[in-house]
DNA sequence: CGGAAAGGTTAACCTTGTCAAATATTCAGG
DNA sequence: CCTGAATATTTGACAAGGTTAACCTTTCCG
């Protein structure tokens, strides 16, 4: 795939080690905003993906790369709670579209706004800096993506 | 606990779903690199904890902001696959000082340089922008931590 | 038509994580 | 020195997230 080359930039491992912290920071707090509402981390990220329309159950397990028995168990705390509902489709008698109901999309946005994360690490950039971040953590992103 | 003040700024809900999904690929690049070492996550997290020396149960618990109960399990589980040991502390008899042994050290540096994670989106960004990255998100990481 | 393949669920099982209670040790006053 | 409060760890009970294997139902295809 590619050559088990080690970096003769010194500065990789330090980047590595910073995007480490900063995502264990990121979790920290996602899984806080989610426990406010009473929802796990599993659950609010499924949720979060209904934001675009419904999702059979095997497409939701694809996105979050896990099984789909997995599913299963997360959507049906999530309709217990009415959340969300299962809803047959019409296309395919086999596979059960997932939608969230008006309570289910009124936590999501409620949860997406508190995601103050780096609404205050932010804080610390100017306009121009957050430009410049956002630009490189794009480039990462595609370069990330393209690797599948 | 903090003004639920909205962003005038555009570009911060731009970056922190950035940040989202890079944290995604790094959590998961992360996973696939324990497992590939028959770790959990939380395993390789510990296992790592313990790079630079000996700590305290309560310390673990703390630093990875969880119940010390909990260390008790995942310390038990590595304990039992010899990766690390439990040592008495001799200042304070109440505590124990877990060790990584020789072959808990060998798989965590391998874990580690496994890590290529950055290694490869990283590999889209030049030489001086790796520098701006590092401290953009250096700062970020301070001000962060200042929070608590 | 008949069998393979796909979507979903169920059951059994392990790990993470929580909380509450128990044990052992240390520490601070009186 | 003695007692009681605080600290470090463990145990047990429990819920959720995850995996695998087995099982329907429905669809697809030769």
């Amino acid at each position: 795939m590619h050559e088990e080359q080690e970096q003769p930039d010194p500065l990789t491992p330090e980047v590595v080690d910073l995007m480490a912290a900063l995502v264990g920071v990121f979790h920290k707090e996602y899984e806080e905003a989610a426990a406010a509402r009473s929802l796990t981390g599993a659950q609010a990220k499924v949720l979060g993906l209904l934001r675009r329309g419904p999702m059979p159950m095997r497409q939701i397990a694809q996105t979050l790369s896990c099984e789909p028995s997995n599913i299963t168990g997360i959507v049906d705390r999530l309709e217990a709670r009415g959340l969300v509902e299962r809803q047959p489709d019409p296309e395919d008698r086999r596979v059960k579209r997932v939608v969230t109901t008006e309570t289910g999309s009124a936590a999501t946005s409620e949860l997406r706004a508190s995601l103050n994360f780096a609404r205050e690490p932010l804080a610390a950039l100017s306009g121009e800096e957050r430009l410049q971040l956002r630009d490189l953590l794009q480039r990462m992103l595609d370069h990330a993506r393209r690797q599948d």
